[in-house]
DNA sequence: AGCTCGCCTGAAAGCGGTTTCAGAGCCTCG
DNA sequence: CGAGGCTCTGAAACCGCTTTCAGGCGAGCT
């Protein structure tokens, strides 16, 4: 940006408007469309434009406007497939509104992201929490700060801040039907990450499952990888389970391929059931049996919830889109072992 | 950023500097660590600092400083999920050189991606461009503005600009080398984006596979997805082809999908081919065979060569990684039809 | 003791835009 | 024909921070 050492001067406002032979102030009228220019001044200013190849800096822009032009999205793990199919829609409702999109990665290191959040804050004219990890409180002071902010993925009871989340619940209670439904007696539920509030969500829905007729027992593989997922099997082997739960897809995924290693056949010796319907793509689907969640929608929805927060006033309810299940080849009626 | 009604009012420096009982310099020297200063000042900027919960604001740095911290990135399609852990090692890369990531994507429309470039360089100190599809012409006029760039999957003859890539060339040239072992004769290769440098790297190995005798027909399929794939089944079912080599591994599933549904056994009466190694995961592996790159090292270091690009002058070589052929399950040896 | 030097600090000048404010010109109306 | 009002333009203030510059003060030296 200054002049350094081999690279050409910037071209400032002030270069076109020595060019132009007119004021800044004209220059700046011109290119943001906030007054009316005399027509011939603002061919000048054009011409000007072009041939110096003039952009304005955004820096100074969003100092003297007061805004950066940004918004800033916080996700866990860039990896997981799960993120990047909502950055891209948040990217394109941001891009829709003349924004552009920063993106954070906490890899799944809940320690991280109270600093990360605090730089996009420095930054981004909203930030979107997609999924935080962070302890209650933490977020909690987060949100008392008040730069606009969306929670995605986690709603905090009594914190005034929009929310949109999936009714993972919902999800996991209409899974626990589909094997009550199959005969299953007995689940293990391969947990994922230990601060995941999702998690906590999924969880609930066991309760009612006992209605059912479903035990489900907890399992803890403390990740959302598939390699926690391959780690855990042990552990389900050892319990009378005639399914498995899983966190997410990749969990789940993981945990087949130890299966297979091990000769359990699935869905014959051993239902395995995803979250998330994180197929690699919309065609060549998975045989995966999982509840799908709609991580476009999802993603928009986030976006303008945030795009809305930061022209008016805050005025919205949690927002809680419903999972669907996908019954697909791996879950099936349990056998007695 | 503005006092913006009813939000309260921005914390600056010089609220600090009041709060302090010293001037805005000698805040700014304390928090940079640019100079040294009277401990018990010290004590009392950090003090204030923390009462007050000031974070200094990115923009005005930005400005005076001449540097935004920032690098952006430009990906075709943030859903493929090859670009996601790319992204993922630049940015952390970045990161610990102290620097944001700025995301934008083009959602493959190459007439965007000149637009958003030049978005980006108004806002970031370099610019990683990932995959770009646009002409050659616009690619040489951006390379040109010299702002700190790094070309990423692409590399264009001549011009003077950090560039990594994989060995796309060679990577194909192995798949062929492998069909030709297993017996195949003539192929077919489903095309990727029309604009995709790396499809015409590709391409280019077709001619050195004559010498193993292997005739590979081009298909257009003119699309990186799963529905292009799937889509341009019909076309390599009317050739006399015995494999289906893929633009990419997303592209490959398609056609398997097709395939499965029309009843074409894989690979019994058709190889299918792809490319990239996108798995969900590293543990459940996929059954496609496949060429793999190490996206992780790729980003890792085209974020290095960014950073390096950022403090030095530039001094490098386009480098180009190599790819490993991955035999798995979708290829096999011809039938006779 | 007086002088020089060096260290630390604050005032002020940018960084590159936007926006307020005031003035110049022109038109209209009395 | 002159006053009042509009419209358009440029000068200048300002956004929040960094950095230069100059000055004050204490230490060290002669």
């Amino acid at each position: 940006m200054q002049n350094r050492p081999g690279r050409s001067p910037r071209i400032t406002i002030s270069d076109v408007s020595t060019a132009a032979k007119v004021s800044a102030a004209t220059v700046s009228r011109v290119l943001n469309g906030t007054a009316k220019v005399d027509p011939q001044l603002v061919d000048r200013v054009h011409d000007a434009v072009r041939e110096l190849g003039y952009r304005p800096n955004a820096a100074a822009q969003g100092l003297a406007r007061g805004e950066w032009g940004t918004i800033g999205v916080l996700v866990p793990d860039l990896a997981n497939p799960y993120f990047p199919e909502v950055l891209k829609a948040v990217s394109a409702v941001a891009r829709a509104h003349g924004r552009r999109m920063m993106v954070m990665e906490s890899d799944e290191d809940p320690a991280l992201e109270y600093e990360l959040v605090e730089d996009l804050m420095r930054c981004c004219d909203g930030v979107l929490l997609a999924s935080p990890r962070m302890p209650r409180a933490e977020l909690v002071d987060l949100l008392g700060r008040d730069h606009p902010m969306v929670l995605f993925n986690r709603v905090v009871a009594g914190a005034r801040v929009p929310s949109i989340s999936v009714d993972f619940t919902g999800g996991m209670t209409q899974v626990c039907g589909h094997l009550a439904q199959l005969g299953h007696r007995r689940a293990a539920y391969l947990g994922g990450p230990p601060a995941s509030w999702g998690n906590d969500e999924r969880v609930r829905a066991f309760e009612a499952a006992r209605a059912f007729g479903l035990e489900v027992t907890v399992v803890e593989c403390g990740g959302s990888t598939s390699q926690a997922g391959y780690d855990a099997v042990a552990a389900v082997l050892e319990s009378e389970a005639t399914a498995v739960l899983a966190y997410n897809d990749l969990v789940a995924l993981g945990a087949i391929a130890r299966l297979r290693e091990l000769g359990v056949g699935v869905p014959d010796e051993l239902s395995v059931i995803g979250f998330d319907d994180i197929s690699l793509d919309r065609v060549a689907h998975s045989d995966l049996t999982t509840v799908s969640v709609p991580r476009d929608e999802l993603g928009r929805r986030a976006g303008e919830m945030l795009e809305r927060l930061l022209v008016n006033e805050y005025s919205e309810e949690p927002l809680y889109l419903p999972m669907t299940l996908q019954v697909r080849d791996t879950s099936g009626p349990p056998t007695v072992r």
